[in-house]
DNA sequence: ATGGCTTTTGCAAAAAATTGCAGGAGAACC
DNA sequence: GGTTCTCCTGCAATTTTTTGCAAAAGCCAT
């Protein structure tokens, strides 16, 4: 099953529907390699699609998001950042300093993740964490 | 020195000013126990302050947050919550599907803490955590 | 392909959060 | 006390996000 074909599955498996602009909006974070806020999804969308409304976009991130297809990262001022989830399942580590961002690797996360599952019975979600500290070279 | 005394203490070295309306917003979250909303914090501080404007209360939560002596927590839809960061600290598990939040110690971060710090020499910011995930209740 | 049930959409309006600016007020100095 | 240097505030305007509702459209069973 191709990649596109899952990412449908998933959403009608859920009761949900595939409709044009979820369709688009999909296609919009998959293609723009890494974060793109709501304005540019609607901008890319509109493109194709000019009728699409800003309400509908922020409506499909939230399902998307629930879906866990898209994650979404707050930042501190302005508008929320969307990003595609894809296979390779990653975590990023951001100095709250220089605002450096790395990669880790998921496996970091799996000890946590078993804590929790034994005391609370809680499934931890590790599709994507965004976990602030401090870089070495900041500390100094 | 007392612990009010220590938190105006952070704020002075730290360049910032004690005016009156921080020291109300910083009163109306410490005695509110547990997590309290912007608009909650803007009737508390009006009743003492009743020109206090809600820019002032955001600008305040966002300082006072960046000197971690208040956590945020912005769940899915509605207003973000505040809350005050005591001695002993603690972190949040947030259900995405209830929206409920547990209480968990901080020793469950300790392994990731160490992990991190091993492999990238990172420092992880263990004042206050808020991780996202499906409670067992609603697993089901 | 048709009907019917339910999700989804666009629109408009509201709510929540952020920003620019000019005046006001801490704090440190003398 | 007065001076000066910034930070802070309130106001107004903007931007970002959420919501209610009626119409439209997707999807399943027939």
């Amino acid at each position: 099953m191709s990649c596109e074909a899952a990412t449908i599955a998933t959403v009608k498996n859920t009761g949900h529907r595939m409709t044009p602009q979820r369709l688009f909006i999909l296609s919009a974070i998959r293609h723009a390699k890494g974060h793109v806020t709501v304005s540019q999804i609607e901008n890319n969308v509109r493109e194709s699609y000019p009728t699409i409304d800003v309400s509908t976009v922020y409506r499909n991130l939230t399902t998307l998001r629930d879906l866990r297809l898209v994650s979404e990262t707050r930042i501190d001022s302005g508008e929320s950042q969307y990003e595609w989830i894809d296979q390779d399942r990653h975590h990023h580590i951001v100095c709250r300093n220089c605002s450096d961002i790395v990669q880790i690797d998921d496996t970091f996360l799996e000890s946590l993740a078993q804590s929790l599952m034994k005391d609370y019975d809680f499934t931890l979600d590790t599709d994507h964490f965004t976990i602030h500290g401090i870089c070495a070279t900041c500390l100094k």
